[in-house]
DNA sequence: AGCACGCCGACT
DNA sequence: GTCGGCGTGCTC
């Protein structure tokens, strides 16, 4: 008979060390509750690690004791700890990196004073009176909070219908039954203007918490959360994670966002595991957008979540009237600017009338393509297989996959003829620069990656062009979350096909979503807006359907494709990317596995697809190849796992799993 | 990941 | 003779 011991995942990343490891506990130590961090011999030296259960350990092995016990309370609750290891499944990652991820911020050196002067919750001073709508949507999720019994809803509601009004007064419900609130944003950028808006309404008791804190900041916020000192938690992402003494509502903001999935390792989604919490804490959790992901979509039509609609906005408040303009006959009939002549009209109109304009261009730099007149060759990074931006402020040429930057070259590198390089291709640089020459007197204002890069710069640019210190504010995706401005009765899509052409099964949804956001910015004030969309497909039903508002037809038009082509949500997928310096070996190992995989994995439940490059084949020196696995892969983890877990020994090939993945 | 063990070349 | 190269194997 083996002996009862704990159970110790070890602080160490390795694929290999993914499993606890038994201990016995010394004579004289108390039992290590669970989640506790310990000092453990391991091998020929002492790690660190947590105790993450108690069992029988197999006969045979020669047990070491835990040596310490460090820190004076558990680093996890039961609750985390279960979390953890739900997401250690899901998304086939090693248990120590998910706790990793999920462990408190240290303690500063310097002790920290902890008291919040608890503030009677507030009414808005704006004292806006809810339209029915809101009412109706308040009025279910305050009954829900009252049942206790855990419930989830889609807030889905037009861009500009008020959705934040209902955000603060279920917030506040909550808080009167003495639960705390999770607010989840996509982004930091958007948490210091949900920060202040809260604090209008509930004072003190609310924090926010993102990677950008100081070390100092993160502990106070997680020890005031766990404490129970803080009520409110806004946050991006990662806010997910914070140790709740009494979670009672969670809120996520523009759920469709894909900023709610983390790009790296373990690749989860905060949707996802806001949902576990909100089960486990039997919490309210509203899932808040106009243009919902066909995740949330396909819960809500299979009675999960109950839909709360919102179709109209406040009085004096109008949709936008949208206009597209084929740029294919704009070309044919000689117009070869990146503005439509009809677009054009509608600034001029605008700006004359002293209101403000937004134009939205997904494509930084000034010309995505620079070639050689001579022999045509294309100018690639050296380290990525991708095209070299030009950068008009800089004069120089940059990968935005790894960030170099190099001169443009006088010779053509591949040829040697002195020629010069062309640009070739619109880049929002370029748009800005046709402006200032086709309209002199209008004052633009350009907000996109570069242009933000210093600290603070966002909420600056943003200002300003509300103050009306610019007439233009031309933009990347940045300018289609987020603000509300009076001014603005004209929003113009300079390429709406942009999103449509990426490599993905997702683009006709996101360029569904990013149309219809960028639209919603138009006629936020009293003056009814205008949107003109730019588009080479004008009968792409993503774009007839974001322009005429009818979020059914998208839908509809979507899940048809969809369940045609077998993609999520009528099947699963979980893409095995390798990465390597050496190409040959990476090619040989992933179709290995490939083979590895259709032998152990039954066709009629999964499809093995690949091995295909990925979509940028080359970063930063590393080949990338991908096999696919489509289907029932939910039930088959273990065994996807195990035969992956085989190759991961090979250190000069990378093999890492995403579940559900995002960007192909 | 670390760290030891292990079996072959040029050094005080 | 030994110091040290990094290949491979294990860690309750």
């Amino acid at each position: 008979m083996g002996e009862e011991a704990a159970e110790v995942v070890v602080r160490i990343n390795h694929p290999r060390l993914d499993n606890f490891f038994h201990y016995r506990i010394p004579h004289k130590m108390d039992k290590p509750k669970l989640g506790t961090r310990v000092r453990v011999p391991f091998g020929h030296r002492i790690v660190e690690g947590w105790v993450v259960g108690y069992s029988e350990a197999e006969e045979g092995i020669l047990l070491r004791e835990i040596a310490e016990i460090t820190g004076t309370e558990p680093d996890f609750t039961e609750e985390m700890l279960q979390l953890a290891h739900w997401m250690a499944g899901y998304y086939m990652h090693p248990l120590s990196e998910i706790l990793e991820l999920m462990s408190p911020p240290k303690k500063p050196k310097r002790p920290l004073e902890l008291t919040i002067t608890e503030s009677p919750p507030r009414h808005s001073a704006e004292g806006i009176v809810l339209t029915d709508e809101q009412q109706a949507a308040l009025t279910k999720i305050m009954d829900a909070l009252n049942r206790q019994e855990g419930s989830s809803f889609l807030l889905y509601g037009v861009t500009g219908c008020g959705k934040t009004e209902v955000y603060l007064r279920a917030a506040q419900a909550a808080l009167e039954r003495g639960c705390q609130v999770l607010y989840l944003v996509p982004e930091i950028a958007l948490t210091p203007q949900m920060d202040a808006i809260f604090q209008r309404w509930f004072g003190e008791e609310v924090a926010v918490w993102h990677h950008r804190l100081t070390g100092r900041e993160k502990y106070r916020t997680w020890e005031g959360i766990k404490r129970g000192l803080y009520k409110v938690l806004i946050g991006p992402r990662s806010a997910v994670f914070a140790p709740f003494k009494s979670l009672g509502l969670i809120i996520i903001d523009e759920e469709h966002d894909p900023a709610y999935k983390q790009q790296e390792k373990p690749y989860y989604h905060a949707r996802q595991l806001a949902l576990w919490r909100a089960r486990y804490n039997k919490a309210v959790i509203v899932l808040g957008s106009a243009t919902p992901s066909l995740e949330s979509y396909t819960a809500a039509a299979a009675g999960k979540t109950q839909v709360l609609a919102i179709k109209n906005r406040p009085p004096g408040r109008y949709l936008p009237k949208v206009s597209i303009v084929d740029m294919k006959k704009e070309v044919a009939e000689g117009n070869l600017s990146s503005l439509s002549r009809y677009l054009l009209e509608q600034i001029r109109l605008r700006l004359a009338k002293e209101e403000q304009v937004i134009l939205f261009l997904n494509r930084r730099g000034y010309a995505p393509l620079v070639f050689c007149p001579s022999c045509g060759e294309v100018l690639k990074c050296r380290n990525c297989s991708i095209s070299l931006i030009y950068h008009r402020q800089t004069r120089d040429l940059r990968c935005h996959y790894c960030n170099i930057r190099r001169a443009v070259p006088e010779v053509c590198p591949s040829c040697g003829s002195g020629q010069g390089m062309r640009f070739l291709g619109t880049g929002i640089q370029k748009v800005e620069k046709e402006l200032n020459v086709i309209l002199p007197d209008s004052r633009v204002i350009r907000l996109d990656y570069d242009t933000t890069r210093k600290k603070g710069a966002f909420q600056q640019i943003l200002g300003s062009f509300y103050r009306r210190e610019a007439d233009i504010l031309l933009g990347t995706q940045m300018v289609a979350k987020g603000h509300d401005f009076p001014g603005v009765t004209l929003v113009g899509v300079l390429n709406a096909d942009l999103s449509l052409n990426l490599p993905d099964y997702r683009s006709a949804e996101h360029t569904f979503q990013l149309l219809t956001q960028v639209a919603g910015r138009a006629g936020r004030g009293s003056q009814p807006g205008e949107v003109v969309v730019q588009t080479l497909y004008p009968d792409h039903y993503s774009i007839t359907a974001a322009c005429e508002g009818d979020r059914h037809y998208f839908y509809r038009e979507e899940m048809r494709r969809r369940r045609y082509l077998e993609y999520p949500p009528f099947s699963e997928l979980i893409r095995v990317r390798l990465t390597g310096e050496d190409e040959e070996k990476v090619i040989n190992l992933s179709a290995q596995i490939a083979e590895e995989l259709r032998c152990l994995l039954k066709p009629d439940q999964i499809a093995v697809l690949g091995p295909a490059p990925a979509s940028v084949v080359r970063v930063k020196g590393y080949y990338r190849y991908q096999v696919m696995l489509k289907g029932k892969c939910r039930q088959a983890r273990k065994k996807i796992k195990e035969c992956l877990g085989v190759y991961q020994k090979n250190n000069s090939v990378i093999i890492s799993i995403e579940v559900d993945p995002f960007g192909f």
